[in-house]
DNA sequence: GACCTGCTGCGGTCTG
């Protein structure tokens, strides 16, 4: 193109000014761009991603103008920038207005996102500026504005960064239609996505596009940046030293304290918030010189002191922080010297992304140190390694048919200048969530938000919409303030929150956890010693104290299985160390001993096989189990098969899993030959035989509070007077035992039976791991004393029976009788 | 003093 050849230079001289040589990818997606394309950045963070879309934006402009500059307010809004974490806009801000600015443009570059100042807002819709950083939720606010086709008119591209984190989330589908509408008033629109590495690369961009673009020009821009990952697991001088069960790793610690002190500046990543202040609390009574350099990062602590905690770091006033998946993303920080990972990091993007936090300039090496909290996950740490080396990273599976969130989406058009249904629904069956949506799934929705649909038609609260002149709007203000209130999908869990008695804030806590503390109990939280002096008004007061804690919160949290991709790594290197020689991986050879003890106990399988454990203890009959498919799986499966055994005969039977397998148990004698006879693991009638041995109506009666509340059905209360989140969860279930008793086909109950199937049980991955288990060898043993493998699963399920110190005891006295 | 599983993210008017 003739006129590329005279803008790339433009871009180019300026890189130039910077001291910056263009990547490939850079000048690929400024080409790609210009010339009229859609499509996707794949590249890490930390390689100037940002400016490979920042300058064919300004550069396209430069075109339409001849060059020349105008000015403000003449444009309207030309561009916007979607980022999924309000922290990331600022830097991004930072680097368009320095591109704006070194290509001599006079564009207005702004922020707008919920802290954004109603006068802020109230200036930017008047006179819009011309590049906008924004969320998704903030877009969706925008499209609840009246006139906001005008607002939005001459829109020519929005980027949406990050877009592997919103893609697998109902984030991602507000995302897809918010840009089906922008797609039809922004006739010039282009989108952008920039997405690190992920398995589903094509489907991302289909997500993104939508049916009508992805057709049409689209591209995937991939750098060619190589991230060159080291890891380092940290071993104990013997195996012994190393527990078969167990969680924390704490025994490690004398290990992690010199990584720590010989460097600059250190990351350590635990999987729960509360491990963090377990591990901070840990390293500062085993290296009290470390205090005041070290500091702790999580969701629960307050975003004063996490900002505290992130400029700290950035500042190199910190050398070490102990955080959870808080600091995988936000802030673009300095790259520090080392990370730390304890425990499991269950999939191998979330392994890379922290490894990425060092060394971060483009072609450095980045470290990362495994510390295992127990033995088998040193298989993990060798899985991990290997998925890196080969490129096998998770699939982000976008969501399909979230009702709930489309409910949302027609309210939004609603409260704004009312929809033409028919106009809605065309561009709606574009998206890739609801291109498989029907008419009268669509009647269903549209009289679901007009009459409440036919169990809720009597009350007048959920006739929300009506119908005028052909157009679906919201007429009652009320209603509108109240949705405008509640855009979005997060449902927030139950939190109270803590604060000194002098008002100072320091985090949330979850109420259940303060409900076992008296007043003058000493917890510990946020890296401090805490008395607590008593709830007022849903907020817990505490004030500082010397005395030592005795109890460290923990959280409810989702709970993440092993990922199908770390399963079949981990399968690959058991069946590693089934084969003769020596091992590549320093853990597998480390290991070792403890794989002769598997094999000469029971067996140790290799990728042909699948191994079975039976045996009688003091406890009872136990039936073991090993498919590495993740917990989730394994809970399903071990329903599934408890109830097709007792179909052969009557027994009752209790489950325990971990992400490697799990365990049947029972006081009487498991048929486990006849039942493998009637192959009780078969993927036939898979659906019916979950459904009947699961408690599925429970399952879906809990996935419903999300639901329930996105769709709008219940309401979060006003902003400084929240509902308590009790009443919220009972008027859920309110309505869902109204769906369920009177509504059958109600879209939104549905939606919460599938959700459970999706991600809790994760439906399609059990019926192919029961595919490939019928490939293999089985082979079942009968061990006299539990094996390696079996020992942190029965682990696991004896911690939920008994107090702390007697499975201390049980955990040593079974430890003794492991020994030969 | 030991005991400790369970992440993250967002978000407030209209109209003149």
């Amino acid at each position: 193109m003739a006129e590329e050849k005279a803008l790339i230079p433009i871009a180019e001289g300026w890189f130039e000014d910077q001291g910056w040589k263009p990547f490939q990818f850079q000048r690929e997606s400024w080409h790609a761009y210009l010339s009229g394309y859609n499509g996707l950045v794949n590249a890490p963070t930390g390689s100037g991603k940002t400016y490979s879309l920042v300058m064919p934006i300004l550069l396209e402009y430069i075109r339409e103008n001849g060059g020349a500059t105008s000015s403000v307010g003449k444009n309207g809004l030309r561009a916007i920038w979607i980022t999924p974490i309000k922290a990331l806009a600022k830097e991004i801000s930072n680097s368009a207005q320095r591109a704006v600015a070194g290509l001599g443009l006079d564009w207005q570059v702004s922020l707008r996102t919920g802290d954004t100042s109603p006068a802020d807002r109230q200036k930017m819709k008047k006179n819009p500026p011309e590049f906008l950083i924004t969320t998704p939720e903030s877009l969706q606010l925008m499209l609840a504005q009246k006139g906001y086709p005008k607002f939005f008119k001459n829109l020519r591209a929005v980027v949406c960064d990050e877009w592997h984190e919103l893609m697998g989330s109902k984030r991602g589908v507000q995302m897809e239609l918010g840009l089906s509408r922008l797609k039809t008033i922004c006739p010039k629109l282009k989108i952008w996505g920039i997405s690190a590495t992920i398995g589903n690369m094509d489907e991302a961009v289909q997500a993104l596009l939508g049916a009508s673009l992805d057709k049409g020009k689209s591209k995937i821009i991939r750098s060619d940046i190589k991230k060159v990952i080291e890891v380092e697991s940290v071993l104990p001088d013997t195996l012994e030293k190393l527990p078969w069960a167990g969680h924390l790793g704490v025994n490690l610690i004398d290990k992690v304290i010199p990584i720590i002190k010989n460097s600059n500046s250190t990351l350590i990543f635990t999987n729960t918030r509360s491990f963090a202040e377990i591990w901070y609390q840990k390293l500062l009574d085993r290296a009290p010189e470390l205090a005041g350099t070290m500091a702790m990062h999580h969701g629960s602590i307050s975003r004063e002191l996490r900002d505290w905690v992130e400029d700290a770091l950035h500042n190199e006033q910190l050398k070490a922080v102990v955080c959870t998946s808080s600091l995988d993303l936000g802030v673009d920080f300095r790259p520090v010297e080392t990370i730390i990972q304890i425990g499991s990091p269950k999939g191998v993007a979330r392994f890379m992304q922290r490894a990425g936090r060092s060394g971060h300039q483009p072609g450095a090496l980045s470290k990362i140190y495994f510390v295992p909290t127990h033995s088998l996950e040193l298989v993990e740490a060798a899985a991990l390694r290997e998925a890196i080396k080969v490129g096998l990273v998770e699939d982000r599976i976008p969501f399909i048919r979230s009702f709930d969130v489309l409910i949302q989406y027609l309210v939004t058009l609603a409260v704004s200048d009312g929809f033409d249904e028919r106009e809605i629904f065309e561009e709606v069956k574009e998206t890739f969530c609801y291109n498989s949506i029907d008419r009268d799934e669509w009647l269903w929705l549209l009289s679901f938000i007009t009459t409440g649909g036919s169990s809720l038609t009597a009350y007048d609260e959920y006739r929300k919409v009506e119908i005028e002149d052909g157009l679906y709007k919201v007429t009652n203000r009320r209603i509108a303030m109240r949705h405008r209130l509640s855009i979005g999908t997060i449902v927030s869990d139950s939190s109270l929150k803590v604060k000194y008695i002098t008002g100072k804030y320091i985090g949330t806590i979850e109420e259940w956890f303060i409900a076992r503390l008296s007043p003058g109990d000493v917890f510990w939280f946020a890296g401090r010693n805490l008395e607590f002096v008593r709830i007022k008004e849903m907020v817990v007061q505490v004030r500082n104290t010397k005395k030592k804690a005795k109890a460290v919160p923990s959280w409810m949290g989702g709970r993440m299985p092993l990922s199908s991709q770390m399963s079949v790594m981990l399968r690959k290197k058991l069946h590693g160390v089934t084969l003769k020689g020596k091992k590549t991986d320093p853990e597998l050879n480390f290991l070792m001993p403890l794989m002769e003890l598997q094999r000469k106990r029971s067996h140790l399988p290799n990728k042909d096989e699948f191994l079975i454990e039976y045996f009688k203890s003091k406890e009872g009959y136990h039936v073991l189990m090993y498919p590495f498919e993740g917990r989730f799986v394994h809970e399903g499966m071990g329903a599934l098969l408890a109830k097709r055994i007792s179909e052969i005969t009557p027994i009752t039977l209790s489950i325990a899993m971990n992400d490697y397998g799990f365990e049947l148990l029972s006081d009487r004698e498991i048929p486990i030959y006849e039942a493998l006879e009637t192959d009780v693991l078969t993927s036939d009638n898979l659906y019916q035989d979950i459904q009947g041995s699961m408690n599925s109506v429970e399952m879906a009666r809990r996935r419903f509070r999300d639901i329930a509340s996105i769709s709008g059905l219940v309401f979060k209360g006003y902003p400084g007077q929240q509902i308590k989140d009790r009443h919220l969860q009972s008027s859920s279930q309110l309505f869902f035992d109204v769906f369920h008793d009177y509504e059958a086909d109600n879209l939104l109950l549905l939606q919460a039976y599938e959700e459970v199937m999706d991600f809790q049980l994760e439906e399609a991955r059990m019926r192919r791991a029961l595919e490939r288990i019928h490939q293999q060898k089985i082979i079942v043993t009968e061990p006299e004393k539990p094996t390696p493998f079996a020992f942190p699963i029965m682990v696991d399920r004896m911690r939920e029976k008994l107090s702390s110190e007697k499975l201390e005891d049980r955990i040593r006295r079974m430890t003794l009788d492991f020994e030969e």
